[in-house]
RNA sequence: GGGCUCGUGGUCUAGUGGUUAUGACGGGUGUCUCACACACACCAGGUCGCCGGUUCGAAUCCGGCCGAGCCCA
């Protein structure tokens, strides 16, 4: 026989040792097939190597967790595939803070030496990383763990990026870019931050270099970046703007150079801001590029900035040269002012780029990258969508989805920075040859000569994550894993990463396997703090799972995670709080199970099938049964609907509101074994059966508990994680209905103890008349009125037909179910006078509305006749309740 | 500037044409009632952002406005 369980529940005491079990015996390794079929599949969106777990992981593990968890006690061939993402330039940035912090400098760090220095990272970040992941309980398959610059994993990426190169779908073009100066690389638009910064704009005069219009002595543009004046190229203003049309066809002079600028006319040129003259600058500018584009005389560049953002080039007078951008603005502006070119600077908020690695405003930059071209990809991933072949949960994703896929742009996939996979392109200095190859040629393969050079530059790192789904299942090879567990049920992720992941990886799968990596995608919200910002490794503004896993334990705070779920728009939400609710719902199944086990006969075999009730049986018994069923149903369609927060709110209210409030309280006397052996049997098979299952339901969100508590009731198996979710039973609508019934009696009565102000240990008999059918036939039922004496805390119930008298000396409620009495312990304390007469006012308000609608002709004329009919119902019953609670009152007052 | 989303008691939230609008937290009152004070019972608190429209009937559908947020320029 088992222990009894302990009074309180300590997390500590058993987490760690159910992880350990469940790992001993291998629950969550994936069985190895080799044919397809039907599976369930999920892959951990890989996180990064730069750090630690933040709660959005959590959050989207915890969901993972339930859905594989649930999945596999249904029975089938589950695996969950965790693994690391070597996020290219953000970890070689947190590496490279560390090593700086160590007085380490890394300013001559080679590719080789990074490889080495990130290694040593590598190492102790998956630790840290596989202990979070498991302190949290998921059921992870370790055998299966991928870190994206496996050697395998790598082949993988390097096949993509061949397969692309020669399909001509990658190609190599000088574009403007976002380019960090600090690091020194390109960045993709979405590793930019566009940050909201107070800023000058500055007027300055363009003198007229051939002769002025009539009263100008020359044009004023307005800028906010005067410092890259001297990579002008023209003036440009709006050909509808009448107030400049007098310069079209003159020219400028560019102050502080000997040089002459045309003006020109374009319909990008806003006239409303500035001045309405723009000057264009096409190598620090995707706008003015464009503008510069559509202007074939101009020059098509004038860099004026370096990699580093320093000014430097031919364009730039020697006072300026090798200034930093900040500098150089300070000095042309003052160069400005004295040579009386600064007509004015007023203050002006815009947005600019920041780099999400660095922290510094980005540098548009014309240079030389890779680009994949996925524009053609669109297609097939918004046809998936539309035919249904795809589907977002939620659901109202669908047009950003859309909106992405129908605006894509060219994918800038290389980066400047030494750790990475590498681009695998290489070029024969000898004769010219170019390709891009899956194994690093010895020589050239067209002129036989050596010393190839390759590519310098490395692959995004999305370029790795979007063959994620199949690449960790040995794609390109035909892996016993990538058939029987391809495709990926269902993917589970911030609704963040949306375009940069989840759409390319749709377009990935397409495009390599001609079929869609999964079929449903879970966007799970976004986590924010007090202040409404999103938490985030970069605001540091996420505690540390481990540390909410150590104050609450890991089932308290997955349940808080799920249940309420954060929504991803405006709300807050506080971890504490919402551990502390999750670790208080715990704890009332902890003493629900204790209380149980405390009652259960010595000899009680585990739960079999549904106990057999018959209507002779108690109600709560056939109710609780008919509840259970119920919620089973609801969980189960929850979870396939991937609603997880439903399935976790029906089970806090079965097990809180329902089992522990109604059957357990109700069944106390019973469990006692003061009404005999018989009775306590039963009643304790009804409560296993009841709680064992919603053991089993629990499981996927709380793993650890669940676990505990099945091995301290009678139970067939040996993990509580392999055994089968349950299946939901029939129905017991008549159990439900005359429950409802007695549910109403005993808060008639609490309600009127409570308004009366009853003492709580005062013990008053009671009558009741029931007003309704099913009232009527409760009261048949005498062996449940123990149970309304006990809930209801009462000394004694009876039951008033039409024609008795009520008792004497009493406090009276009506409610839509019955008149109600409760015995007046003497005549001078208190009366229910106000409770009746509250009562009243809120019937009469209620009856009055409902009149007023049914008198009206319309409404009888159009409105459906049931909720005519009903209409009519609740006017007779509200009627009565009135004349009823009229009554009392008088009485009351007597 | 374009696109998307959301406005429900103090806070968060359920609710896709018909009830007396759901629940949680917080608040109040009373209780250590033989599982649980991390609890139990009861109570108070909302003109469902505003204005129009459709409809017999609108938190729900449509339009406009106001406010918040996200994404893309």
């Amino acid at each position: 026989m088992v222990e009894p369980l302990p009074p309180r529940l300590d997390p500590k005491a058993y987490e760690r040792r159910w992880q350990e079990a469940w790992d001993r015996a291998r629950l969550f390794q994936a069985p190895l097939r080799t044919a397809p079929g039907e599976h369930f599949t999920v892959v951990l969106p890989p996180p990064n190597l730069t750090g630690v777990l933040t709660l959005g992981h959590s959050l989207g593990g915890t969901c993972m967790d339930v859905l594989v968890r649930y999945h596999r006690m249904l029975g089938k061939p589950t695996l969950w595939l965790p693994g690391v993402d070597h996020a290219g330039l953000a970890t070689q940035m947190a590496v490279r803070r560390h090593l700086e912090s160590q007085g380490v400098s890394v300013a001559n760090y080679g590719p080789e030496d990074w490889q080495r220095a990130v290694e040593g990272w590598r190492v102790e970040k998956e630790q840290h990383i596989r202990r979070q992941l498991v302190a949290h309980g998921f059921s992870l398959d370790y055998s299966r763990y991928v870190y994206t610059m496996d050697p395998r994993y790598s082949r993988a990426v390097r096949h993509a990026f061949v397969t692309l190169y020669r399909e001509g779908r990658i190609y190599r073009a000088e574009r403007m870019v976002n380019w960090d100066p600090v690091a020194q690389t390109a960045l993709s638009d979405l590793e930019v931050i566009p940050t909201e910064v107070r800023g000058t704009l500055y007027y300055l005069r363009y003198p007229a270099a051939d002769g002025a219009p009539e009263g100008k002595e020359g044009l004023v543009v307005a800028t906010t970046r005067p410092e890259t004046l001297f990579g002008d190229v023209a003036v440009a203003v709006n050909p509808k703007d009448e107030r400049h049309r007098a310069w079209v066809g003159r020219s400028v002079h560019l102050p502080l150079t000997d040089r002459v600028l045309p003006v020109v006319l374009d319909e990008a040129v806003d006239a409303s801001f500035g001045n309405g003259a723009l000057k264009v600058t096409p190598s620090h500018d995707p706008a003015d590029l464009a503008i510069a584009q559509r202007h074939p005389e101009l020059p098509p560049r004038r860099d004026v900035l370096d990699e580093r953002a320093r000014l430097t080039g031919p364009f730039v007078p020697a006072p300026f040269q090798g200034l930093s951008r900040e500098e150089a603005r300070i000095r042309t502006v003052e160069a400005l002012r004295g040579g009386g070119y600064l007509v004015r600077e007023e203050p002006h908020d815009h947005r600019v780029g920041f780099s999400e690695r660095s922290e510094v405003p980005v540098e548009p930059r014309l240079s030389l990258q890779w680009f994949v071209d996925v524009r053609p990809m669109a297609g097939p991933a918004l046809e998936a969508e539309e035919k249904g072949e795809l589907t977002l949960v939620p659901e109202r994703w669908r047009k950003t989805y859309r909106h992405f896929l129908s605006n894509l742009e060219p994918w800038c996939i290389s980066r400047q920075v030494a750790w990475g996979h590498p681009i695998p392109v290489h070029t024969c200095p000898t004769c010219g040859w170019v390709d891009a190859c899956e194994e690093d040629p010895p020589a050239c393969p067209k002129c036989g000569g050596g010393a190839l050079y390759r590519d310098p530059d490395v692959l995004d790192t999305w370029f790795s994550s979007w063959l994620w789904p199949f690449a960790t299942l040995g794609w390109p090879e035909e892996t016993p894993d990538r058939t029987a567990y391809f495709p990926v049920s269902v993917l589970v992720t911030g609704s963040d990463i949306l375009f940069f992941w989840v759409a390319r990886m749709v377009m990935g799968a397409q495009i390599f396997l001609g079929e869609l990596p999964f079929p449903r995608v879970c966007l799970t919200g976004i986590l924010r703090d007090a202040e409404g910002r999103k938490l985030s490794k970069h605001l540091g503004n996420s505690p540390d799972p481990l540390e909410l896993i150590e104050a609450w334990g890991a089932d308290a705070f997955r349940f808080g995670l799920v249940f309420p779920l954060p929504t991803d728009e405006g709300g807050t939400w506080d971890p504490q709080k919402a551990s502390e609710g999750g670790r208080n719902f715990l704890t009332k199944v902890w003493n629900l199970v204790r209380m149980l086990q405390g009652s259960l006969p010595a000899d009680l075999p585990p739960p079999g099938g549904a106990p057999d009730l018959g209507e002779a049986s108690p109600l709560l018994d056939r109710w609780v049964l008919s509840r259970y069923s119920a919620t089973v149903r609801e969980v189960r369609e929850s979870l396939e609907a991937l609603e997880i927060t439903r399935a976790a709110a029906s089970l806090h209210h079965f097990l809180w509101h329902e089992v522990a409030d109604w059957w357990l309280e109700g069944s106390k006397g019973r469990l006692s074994g003061k009404e005999g052996e018989t009775s306590r049997r039963r009643a304790a098979e009804a409560g296993l059966h009841v709680m064992e299952g919603s053991l089993r339901l629990l499981h996927p969100f709380a793993p650890h508990l669940t676990e505990e508590l099945w091995h301290a009731l009678p139970h067939a198996g040996e993990f509580l994680a392999a055994a089968p979710f349950p299946s939901a039973g029939p129905p017991d609508p008549g159990a439900e209905e005359l429950a409802r019934e007695l549910r109403a009696w005993v808060e008639g009565l609490r309600t009127l103890r409570g308004e009366v102000h009853l003492p709580a240990e005062s013990r008053p008999p009671a009558a009741l008349r029931p007003r309704t059918a099913a009232g009527r036939s409760l009261a048949q039922l005498a062996g449940e009125h123990g149970v309304i004496v006990r809930l209801a805390r009462i000394s004694s119930l009876k039951v008033l037909s039409e024609t008795d008298a009520p008792p004497e000396q009493s406090f009276s409620l009506v409610t839509p179910e019955a008149e109600i009495y409760l015995g007046r312990p003497g005549r001078s304390e208190g009366s229910s006078e106000e409770a009746l007469r509250k009562e009243r006012d809120r019937v009469r308000e209620w009856l009055a509305r409902a009149e007023a609608r049914i008198s009206d002709p319309t409404f009888r004329d159009r409105a459906p006749p049931a909720v005519v009919a009903e209409t009519e119902g609740k006017i007779r019953e509200l009627a009565e309740r009135l004349r009823l609670l009229e009554g009392h009152l008088g009485k009351d007052r007597d």
